[in-house]
DNA sequence: GACGAATTAGACAAGGATGTCTAAAAAATT
DNA sequence: AATTTTTTAGACATCCTTGTCTAATTCGTC
């Protein structure tokens, strides 16, 4: 009788196997188009596995939403909480933050898989995809928010309404992804850190100091 | 023998019917998902109609690709055209801009259907969206580019590129709609307004005169 | 080594979809 | 009005997929 109830360790093992291939051709294909034969192949099972395990195309669906939707804010939090919360150099630690977003989360595994799987079915089974709009932009949004407000009270950034700021920051990063990652290319490196380092300075042109820093400026002279 | 040899004019009309029936089809399920039968009874028409236009499921899909892809950029190109090029009011102006862009383009019909194909196929078919892929975004962008670096050129605006600044202004235009367009909500006139006003509000303040008006206004003070 | 649970391979029925075919009806042209 | 083309309804063969069932086999534990 081993500590843990759990049948076995190979049975979990197979378990996340077989996750991670249906989320892999669901993704391909679509949920229709879909072949549960080709996710057994794919995760290097029996067929009647798949069935053991999440006994319906439909369940073994949600368990894959279940499954990406978990991992991919994991993966978030685990990006947000690199957050340059006392920068030295601003924009260059905002830029390497929105790299390190970029290749852990948006263009990451985890993170295509679910953006398409939403893509593709949000539409037809909204309740899947509840806790996944409820626990993922929203909460990612707002701890992101409250980092930039935090940014803003220390005089790093001029914000007004952090939320919007976190939104637009989000949508900056992602300008020169989106093409790529609609015909699943990959940038690399290089390219990644160019369209971070892009969008932050758009960012900062908005929401940094620059025009109070010309005030004092201005202020300074006058005085002088 | 009429001027046009084509065959009949409810030739056409049934179609472009097809067409539409397919395309809004294709779009809820799927390419594997989408049901011939369904696409004829959604046109009013037999199968065997449908196979007599367009001979296949494949070749159907392309025709829906190529018509939703042409209609789209008719759109865009469309909302374009009433871009603002001489300002009394930019801000104004260009939000009422943002506002036609979410409603015609973005938020459209054709502007839904092409993007939700392209997320669900696009990866599959890459050579059916590659006229897209060359024509759509690029044109698109480098028009509006065009219509900034002029903007620009007038003095309203303070631009170093005009091409990531075009491709910046759509993502900030998105920022809003983009999660309930994926549960295919359609937001109110007030709220698309609302989030375009934010979008170019935002957009301004990284590009708008400001840093220059303050330097001018440094200037001023410095000479007196 | 023996036992029990999980896995496997394959067969199988049922249902659904594609694409073809035919004969009749409808529409348009001359 | 006659003729030609298009459309229609339905039947049809074929293929693919889902989900179940069975018997053999492997794996881990006692």
């Amino acid at each position: 009788m081993s500590p843990d109830r759990f049948p076995l360790r190979g049975h979990t093992a197979k378990r996340q196997s077989i996750l991670d291939a249906a989320a892999a051709v669901f993704c391909r294909e679509g949920f229709a188009g879909a072949n549960i034969d080709l996710v057994a192949a794919e995760a290097g099972v029996a067929r009647q596995t798949v069935y053991n395990h999440h006994g319906d195309k439909e369940k073994l669906f949600a368990a894959v939403v279940n499954d990406i939707t978990e991992r991919c804010n994991a993966r978030a939090f685990s990006v947000l909480s690199t957050f340059p919360d006392n920068p030295k150099d601003l924009e260059a630690e905002l830029t390497v933050f929105a790299m390190r977003l970029n290749k852990g989360f948006i263009m990451g595994r985890e993170g295509r898989f679910l953006a398409k799987l939403i893509h593709a079915e949000g539409e037809r089974h909204p309740e899947l995809f509840e806790a996944w709009r409820r626990d993922g932009p929203g909460r990612v949004w707002s701890a992101l928010a409250a980092r930039f407000a935090r940014l803003a009270f220390a005089g790093h950034l001029d914000i007004d309404d952090p939320d919007l700021a976190a939104r637009q920051f989000m949508a900056l990063v992602n300008v020169d992804l989106h093409i790529p990652w609609l015909f699943g290319e990959t940038p690399n490196d290089e390219e990644l850190s160019a369209s971070a380092a892009r969008a932050v300075r758009t960012f900062l042109r908005a929401y940094g100091r620059k025009r109070e820093d010309a005030n004092a400026t201005l202020e300074e002279a006058q005085s002088a």
